[in-house]
DNA sequence: TCTGGGGTCCTAGGACCC
DNA sequence: TCTGGGGTCCTAGGACCC
């Protein structure tokens, strides 16, 4: 069997950890810039608050409904995930990290009597230890699990734990679960299933596979063995090396100056190299994009890419921003009002895979050197204290983020007193 | 003023190879 | 008169996830 166990609301319940006065209120975290909504706690989800409104829109709902709103901090989100995956690991060791809020635990074969004590302990542990609620869902699949997981939330409130043991209660949440709500069914293939008369998970797993192999593919074909108790989908016990990584930021204000425009292109590059060097890689191939802002129908529009081959692949933070200038060079149009620029960097090889090249001038070595030293000063000083001069130091483009909460587990400044 | 950011996998079709 | 068979690699586009 397999567990997928889910932390409620993650963001919000982060943000409601450190303001208990905020428990049983209505609150929500915003995205990037503070734009729209991208988590709600179930207080603001019975406001009917949606997942993706844009903030400004829904202002005055907010006071009136004493919503808190929070701009999202993903310093203290990633360090409550990385709490509450330690205590999940400590219940089982053939686990995969998800996603920042979810595993799935790999339980063999624990005796079915036992699933439900085990379940609880999970939750009752995860609460004590980091006061963060979790739901469970164990099942056969990776599919079933999460299908269970969403069921737990629905329909065992209380409990937060659901479990699939028999072919009775398999049937039964497939019956009551909606087809676009099934993990691997999104909006398109929910609208072509709906089309075909295909409406609960139940249906799904009912159709021919000739039909699915031809319109949802072999990713089709094995979602619908999981949701029949075949697993299809293996568990990911070390996450895989990225294949690609892309650092993007849409700005606080529009810019039309290539100079900040290079700023915010140096800093999503440090970012991304920073990432590569984290997973021992180097990168051959940097793209670089900017773009101005589709919505703004009264703007000139205008997207533009270009890849900058690496004669020699590299991490080095120094050498990607030298071929990031010459790329902004090769698409940067005066004369736009600029919105979002970002770097993605594909072609990652091992750093000690990397093919040497015949005319390289840089000391590599020392470059590595360099590198690991400026990693280890931002990680002991905070990031970006040792930096780039291009990044600039006004910034003007960076995000807005005005509900910002503090970083209570990651920075010594800003963690709880408590007077008694 | 105002619509997130970062990923994965699969398929089809074309170019090219022997 | 007649035009193989078996591959690889690349790109663009489309689907999905949190």
């Amino acid at each position: 069997m397999i567990a997928l166990v889910d932390c409620n609301n993650f963001y919000a319940s982060c943000e409601r950890l450190f303001q208990p006065s905020l428990r049983g209120k209505p609150i929500v975290v915003l995205s990037n810039n503070d734009r729209c909504v991208i988590a709600r706690s179930d207080e603001a989800k019975q406001l009917g608050i949606a997942m993706g409104e844009r903030a400004h829109l829904i202002e005055q709902t907010m006071k009136e409904k004493g919503v808190t709103a929070f701009s999202s901090n993903y310093n203290l989100y990633g360090s409550l995930s990385d709490r509450v995956m330690r205590t999940l690991a400590s219940q089982c060791p053939t686990m995969e990290v998800y996603s920042i809020d979810e595993a799935f635990l790999y339980l063999g074969d624990l005796p079915i009597s036992d699933l439900w004590q085990y379940g609880y302990r999970l939750r009752a542990l995860v609460l004590q230890n980091i006061g963060i609620p979790v739901s469970v869902g164990v099942a056969p699949t990776k599919t079933l699990a999460k299908l269970a997981n969403r069921y737990a939330k629905k329909f065992k409130k209380e409990i937060g734990l659901h479990i699939l043991d028999t072919p009775e209660k398999v049937d039964h949440a497939l019956k009551v679960t909606a087809v676009g709500d099934v993990w691997g069914i999104g909006r398109q293939y929910a609208a072509l299933l709906e089309k075909h008369d295909v409406h609960t998970a139940y249906e799904l797993s009912k159709v021919p596979d000739e039909w699915i192999r031809k319109n949802m593919s072999v990713v089709g074909q094995r979602l619908v063995n999981e949701l029949r108790g075949i697993p299809c989908i293996d568990m990911e016990l070390e996450p895989p090396a990225k294949k690609g990584i892309c650092s993007s930021r849409s700005f606080g204000v529009l810019v039309t100056s290539k100079v900040e425009i290079a700023e915010a292109l140096t800093t999503y590059i440090s970012t991304a190299a920073l990432k590569l060097r984290r997973q021992g890689s180097c990168t051959k191939l940097i793209n670089v994009f900017v773009q101005t802002n589709q919505f703004r129908t009264q703007d000139k529009q205008y997207y533009r890419s270009v890849n900058v081959p690496l004669p020699v692949a590299s991490s080095s933070t120094r050498e990607l921003i030298h071929y990031g200038m010459l790329a902004l060079d090769l698409i940067f149009k005066p004369g736009y009002n600029y919105h979002k620029c970002g770097v993605m960097l594909t072609e990652i090889v091992p750093d000690d895979q990397v093919q040497f090249g015949m005319f390289d001038e840089l000391n590599r070595e020392k470059e590595a050197k360099l590198m690991a030293a400026m990693d280890g000063i931002n990680q002991v000083m905070g990031r970006g204290k040792v930096r780039f001069a291009v990044q600039g130091h006004k910034q003007r483009w960076k995000l807005r983020a005005e509900m910002l909460s503090q970083c209570y587990t990651t920075r010594l400044s800003d963690v709880l007193v408590v007077q008694c």
